[in-house]
DNA sequence: ACATGTTGATGCCGTTTCGGCAACAGCTAT
DNA sequence: ATAGCTGTTGCCGAAACGGCATCAACATGT
C-alpha cells in the first residue's frame, strides 16, 4: 500500500536517521535515489528543508514545519489501514507506548497481558524512559501513546487524562517507621534515604519539598533505577520514595511497606499524564487500548483513596 | 508543490465531481489517466473504492474512508503551505465559509470587510445554506469555518464556540405591536404572519412553540428568503420572525422594529454554532479569522443580552 | 600533515511509471 | 434506434525513478 509520493517516505526516513545514507540503507534503495527525491522536495518548497553539515543532515524551520505535516499524513495513513482492517474483521497493528518506570512493574504488563489474550493480532512496543523525554518521543512521533509526570505539555500533545497518586515512603517491614499509618518528609530523614538523582521523575516531586526543610541532609544512597531503589529498601538499606503505582500488589506478600507521605499536614500527589499527539486520530486498536489504560488508571486511583484515604 | 502522488489528487477530485470524465476536466488531464490512477488505488487498498453506476461514481465505505484520510492530507497540506508563507511574512490563502442567512446582514460583511483591511492578501469564500447543509459541506471538506443553529453535530466536526441570541418579531414601526417591549407568540399570531418555510432553521425552532398552541394559524405569507421576510415585515405587510443578528442595526434608522420573543415567560433562544473539522489543523490565517469571528460574536451576544436583558 | 572513512551531490543509463489519443462496451434518455 | 454520456483498455511517446560509479568536501585517526 504504497499511496504516497517516495519523496514524503524518503524525506521521513532522513528526518528519523539524520543522514541521507542511513535512510537509503533503511529504505533498501540507492542513496543517490533519496538524494535527489530531497533536493526535488526543497526546489517545490522553495527553501533548504535540512541543513548540511559535515556528519548529516539537520532540519531547518520548514522542513520542521514539513515534518509536521509529513508525520500528520503517516500517522493518518496508519489510521487508514487499521480502519480498513477492522472493516473485514481483523484488528492487526502495533501500539507503541512510552512511559516512565513506574508502570512497569504491574500496570503495564497487566494491561498487556490482558489486552493480548483478546486481540492477539495487536502487538506492543514499550519504552521507558524519563518523562520529559516520554514527551519528546510523543512530539517527534515515536510513540502512539505516553504517560509521564504531568508537568506542562508542549501544546502539539493532548493530555487525555490526568491521575493523582499518593506519593510515600517505602521501607522495610522490620523498619521502625513501618508501624507508622502514614509519615512526614522530616520523620523519614531522621533515618538513612535512598534518593533518587534527577534523571527520575520522584526528583523533582520531592525536590521542592526538601528545599522547605532547615537542613537538607546527606542521603545514603542515590540511584536512578526504581527497581533497585525498592530492592535496597526492602533489605533495609534505608527509606526509599515511590508512588503507590510502582509498588501494585508486591506490598502485601512482600518485606515491603508503604507509607503515603504527608507535608505540613496534606497529602503528597504524583499527577500522571497520559498524552497522545494532538494533530492526529488515533487507529482503532490504539484507541481502544487506550481507553483500557485510562479506565485501568482510575480505577487505580481509586482504589489507592480507598486504602490511603485522604487525611485533610 | 506537488507533494503528493496523483492518485491522491485525482481520488479527491474524482469524490467531489463523483465522475471520472468530469474530474479530469477539472484536472486538465485525459480521463483515462485518472481511470487508471484510480484502479491502481483500488488494487493497493486491496478492495474497490467506487460503485460505478452508469451515470457516475459513488464511494463505497472503504472508499468513505478513504475520502476521510485524502482531506485529512490535503487540508494540512494546505495549512503546512500557509505556514511556510507566513514564515516569510507574506499571508495568503482562502478562507472558505459555509453559514446561515442570519450572518448575512451584518456580522459577515463587517467582519470580512474590517480583516480584508488588515490582511489584503486573504481572500474569502462564503456561501449560504441551511444549518444541516453548512455541517455537511464542512464535512465533505468544502468548507473551513461553518456557522449554524447549534443542532446535534456528527462527531467528524468539532464545535469552536457556542453563542445564543434571543429570537424575536420583527415588525414596522406602525404595527400595533411596534409599542411593546417584548411579545408573545399569541400576541403575534393575532396578526397576520410571514413563516418561513421549512429549509430555514428559523422554522425549526419555531415549530415546536406553533405546536404547543391550541390552534395553528393560516400563515399570510411563507418565504425562504431571510432578506424578504424583513422587506416585507418592513412594509407593514405582516409579522417575521428572526434572530436580532440578522437585523443588525438597520433596525434604529429603518423602518423596523424588534420585538424579543416571549413563550411562558421564558425568552425565546436561537443557539448559534461555530464548527470546524475536527480532524484537522487550521491554517493561520483561518485560525486568525476563525478567533475574530468568535470574539465577535460574544461581543454581539453581551451587547444584545444588554439591550433587551432577560426577564426571568 | 597525511591517509582514511564518511558525508551529500552528479552524470549516465536502463527500467518503470505516467499521460494523451483513439477506440471500445455499457447504459440512459430522447 | 439514435445520440450522448459513462468508465475502461491498447498503444506509444515523455517524464520520472532508481542504480552504479564517481566526485568534492569535511571529520577523524595516526
Amino acid at each position: 500500500m504504497r499511496f504516497h509520493s517516495p519523496a514524503i517516505q524518503y524525506f521521513h526516513a532522513v528526518r528519523r536517521t539524520g543522514s541521507i545514507r542511513a535512510a537509503a540503507r533503511v529504505l533498501n534503495v540507492a542513496s543517490s535515489a533519496v538524494s535527489r527525491q530531497i533536493l526535488k522536495l526543497e526546489q517545490e518548497v522553495g527553501s533548504p528543508l535540512f541543513e548540511r553539515n559535515a556528519r548529516g543532515l539537520t532540519l531547518t524551520t520548514v522542513g520542521e514545519m514539513l515534518a509536521r505535516h509529513v508525520m500528520n499524513v503517516l500517522q493518518d495513513l496508519d489510521r487508514f489501514r487499521s480502519d480498513v482492517a477492522s472493516l473485514s474483521g481483523a484488528w492487526h497493528g502495533t501500539v507503541s507506548i512510552a512511559c516512565i518506570e513506574s508502570l512497569t512493574e504491574s500496570v503495564l504488563p497487566d494491561l498487556i497481558a490482558s489486552h493480548r489474550g483478546r486481540a492477539r493480532r495487536v502487538s506492543f512496543t514499550t519504552e521507558v524512559k524519563g518523562s520529559s523525554d516520554v514527551l519528546e518521543a510523543l512530539s517527534r512521533g515515536e510513540a502512539d501513546i505516553g504517560i509521564a509526570i504531568a508537568l506542562r505539555h508542549p501544546p502539539d500533545l493532548r493530555q487525555v487524562a490526568l491521575k493523582r497518586f499518593r506519593l510515600g515512603a517505602l521501607v522495610a517491614r522490620e523498619h521502625p517507621l513501618a508501624r507508622r499509618k502514614t509519615v512526614t518528609l522530616e520523620q523519614c530523614l531522621a533515618f538513612p534515604v535512598i534518593q533518587a538523582l534527577p534523571e527520575l521523575s520522584i526528583y523533582h516531586l520531592l525536590q521542592p519539598l526538601i528545599a522547605q526543610l532547615s537542613e537538607t541532609p546527606e542521603p545514603a544512597i542515590q540511584a536512578n533505577s526504581i527497581d533497585l531503589m525498592r530492592e535496597l529498601a526492602a533489605r533495609g538499606v534505608g527509606v526509599a520514595f515511590q508512588t503507590q503505582l510502582g509498588i501494585g500488589r508486591l506490598s502485601r506478600d512482600s518485606q515491603l511497606v508503604f507509607l503515603p507521605l504527608d507535608n505540613a499536614g496534606s497529602p503528597v500527589w504524583s499527577d500522571l499524564g497520559i498524552y497522545v499527539r494532538a494533530e492526529r486520530t488515533l487507529p482503532a486498536y490504539t484507541e481502544s487500548f487506550l481507553q483500557e489504560l485510562v479506565r485501568e488508571l482510575g480505577e487505580r486511583e481509586r482504589r489507592e483513596n480507598v486504602a490511603y484515604p485522604q487525611t485533610s
